[in-house]
DNA sequence: TGTTTTGTTCATTTCATATTGAACACTTCG
DNA sequence: CGAAGTGTTCAATATGAAATGAACAAAACA
């Protein structure tokens, strides 16, 4: 396998120029570490180093995706805080632009994306006690039940620390 | 699409009991808001309910997994710290068990999931600085010059918070 | 009203990744 | 030594999530 040299990867957005391109690799990569697809880094990379909030039609034709993709991607970083609405005057179209302001950003994606899946393993967790009491062997019984509150105790911790987090990181 | 009930589910795994395919599922999704694969989530939620130490063949049948997979999984594992190899006696297959120490397991996955990623992240923006000096218009330059300032900002609270996090979890 | 612009939806396709399983190496035993 | 037991590797395959794009609304014009 060839390495993959930095023009290859530039030409992966002709319309765009070397740091843009450059800007938009580094949120694509930092999406997947958040399990975001590259759709959304892309997009967001691109409003975040466009000094002109963008068109739809803008991110489509930049970045060579989809208007789906477009439509889609928006909607997620809406939901997320990422991204702010700015009506342009002389023209119809919605224009977005990057909201860059850390708390919002770790806020919105603790709130869409950490406090659902915490939450479903909560109750989920909520039901295991009593399929350990189930158990007959009292050796063993006794371990199941102290691998649950051993969950508990996770989960508590986590809950825990999210809005620490939250208040870390806000500037 | 009809609902999934919980006996569906628990199927998924004819070798288990309730106790135990509830306990998997929760470590599976886990995992995947961890971004790991599930193969790693029914392994690591395996042993953590396993009362014994349990041999690679022992997962493959009660998980129905390949050896492929039972394999890889455990080498995952025991790079994150988040599995003891105890070799049992009167057999000489290697036999593992859950490790269950918060800090040892945050303090592995930041070490092989979230480090590799900050670093890569970090030479990548180092990058940027140049590429923004290159621009001509000034107002421009300015404006690219303060994103990439916001991106090593950002950077600098990510290195900042991660000790802080393992100290928080540590028990 | 009909037409154009703008954006959304969702069945299909594409693609990345996880999983498989057969071949392989290494030990241990007889 | 050969045979059986144990675990690894990796090319091929299966799987699931993301991207596509055509059909569809909804609004803005003329």
């Amino acid at each position: 396998m060839p390495p993959v040299r930095e023009e290859d990867e530039i030409r992966e957005f002709p319309a765009l120029g070397p740091l843009e391109a450059q800007v938009i690799h580094v949120f694509v990569d930092g999406m997947k570490v958040l399990g975001l697809p590259r759709s959304i880094g892309e997009i967001y990379g691109m409003l975040f180093i466009s000094p002109e909030p963008l068109s739809l039609d803008d991110l489509v034709e930049r970045l060579g995706i989809s208007k789906g993709s477009a439509s889609q991607g928006l909607r997620a970083l809406k939901g997320l805080g990422a991204v702010r609405e700015t009506s342009l005057e002389n023209s119809r179209r919605c224009h977005y632009e990057a909201d860059t302001e850390l708390k919002r950003l770790v806020g919105g994606f603790i709130r869409e994306q950490v406090r659902p899946h915490l939450e479903s393993g909560q109750s989920k967790i909520g039901k295991l006690t009593e399929s350990a009491e189930g158990e007959d062997d009292p050796e063993r019984r006794e371990f199941y039940l102290n691998r649950v509150k051993q969950l508990e105790h996770w989960m508590q911790k986590g809950r825990f620390v999210l809005p620490l987090l939250q208040k870390v990181l806000g500037e």
